[in-house]
DNA sequence: TGTTCGAGTTAATGGCCGTTAACCTCATTT
DNA sequence: AAATGAGGTTAACGGCCATTAACTCGAACA
């Protein structure tokens, strides 16, 4: 019952957990307080509590959510199947990018606050993770089968590194217009790839 | 005075900012107690106020410190000067891998802690930062002329964040060998300045 | 031999902050 | 019109934790 007047599209939650978000991404998890999240949405202190439980679950939805959106959207991308391994190679690098760009405080926490999670939470999100990069490993070694597994692995992560560099970009004035700086991080990304692939290259210094 | 009968090549300051830098690393900055890191160089509490002013002092120093010392290797490296600017940007990469690569818990806290800082340091800490970088923004740009400045450093940056990647690896059981870690670090860096380069490449999907 | 001083110790203090309690106030429902 | 419940409010409470106080102890020094 009652589903027609709800009163926007953007619930108090979301709004809370964005906020959270950001505050999370600025001065970190233990260095924000619930009054601070409050005062950020209109309301004061423990009002939070109507929608949370505690500030421990503001966390964990927070991470869990972007690593479920990562992986669906991965899984998603996957599924869709461009007609070559490197087609979804692409999409995997542009819907990253996306998220990355889009979500930018997200991406902060993600790898900042992991540990301050509930056993369980944390357990659920580290296996989120896993997946979403096994899925990137194995586009990856279709599109290079040179690689090792090991190779492609560490591989996924440093790219996710570079990826995921985008915060420390951020600060800067003038930031170039978007769609320069997703060619630019998408070059990247490939550049790294490919020479992954070819062990033969660089007389070692 | 005194000065042959010192205890240990590793002093007492130098086993605790080690040992705070470990975990700082680990569990973040809010997240161990002073108490913690007694504890873990075998004095409690509030011994650690023999040798710093405080908490935040510890921090400081290790943030200042990594700084410092990631800027001088930088220009030292440059001064030695190869024959050539990709003999130069070979030296940089290499002494950055080295470095993510030995201090993983520092690079860890590097960009994870800075605003817990006083703002004098912080502002010095970011000040070496910016230089570090533009240390590396120009050896990439005589080595891609064909490179903006703006690409230039925000490639730079992107490579940082690969390179720093590692201590998402560390957790994993059975790491490769360092060696060849090492190597693959470098392949994938010098891919992705390569890769900045060309801006001709790959249909945009 | 007595003194100083560096390096610890434990016990108290004080502030910050997450959480809970108790109370309020509109809409909505009946 | 009374009842209900969602969503707030302010005022405690309680724990954690950095920092300080007060005291100890052994070595170097004179």
């Amino acid at each position: 019952m009652s589903n027609a007047h709800v009163p926007a599209p953007t619930s108090r939650r979301e709004q809370i957990l964005k906020e959270a978000a950001r505050l999370f991404a600025e001065r970190g998890f233990h260095g924000v307080g619930v009054d601070e999240i409050g005062a950020a949405v209109g309301i004061s202190g423990p009002g939070l509590y109507r929608h949370f439980a505690g500030k421990d679950a503001m966390l964990a939805e927070l991470l869990v959510g972007i690593s479920e959106r990562l992986l669906e959207g991965g899984r998603m991308r996957i599924a869709e199947g461009g007609e070559s391994p490197e087609a979804v190679l692409h999409a995997l690098i542009d819907g990253h990018i996306d998220f990355a760009l889009d979500d930018r405080p997200l991406i902060t926490v993600h790898d900042r606050e992991l540990d301050r999670l509930r056993e369980a939470d944390r357990k659920r999100v580290r296996q989120l993770q896993r997946q979403y990069v096994e899925l990137w490993v194995e586009v990856v070694r279709e599109c290079y089968p040179a690689c090792t597994e090991s190779e492609a692995r560490s591989a996924v992560h440093a790219v996710f590194g570079l990826l995921n560099s985008t915060p420390h970009l951020s600060p800067r004035a003038s930031l170039p217009p978007r769609a320069a700086t997703e060619a630019l991080l998408k070059r990247l990304a490939l550049g790294a790839f490919a020479a992954a692939a070819d062990r033969e290259r660089m007389p070692a210094e």
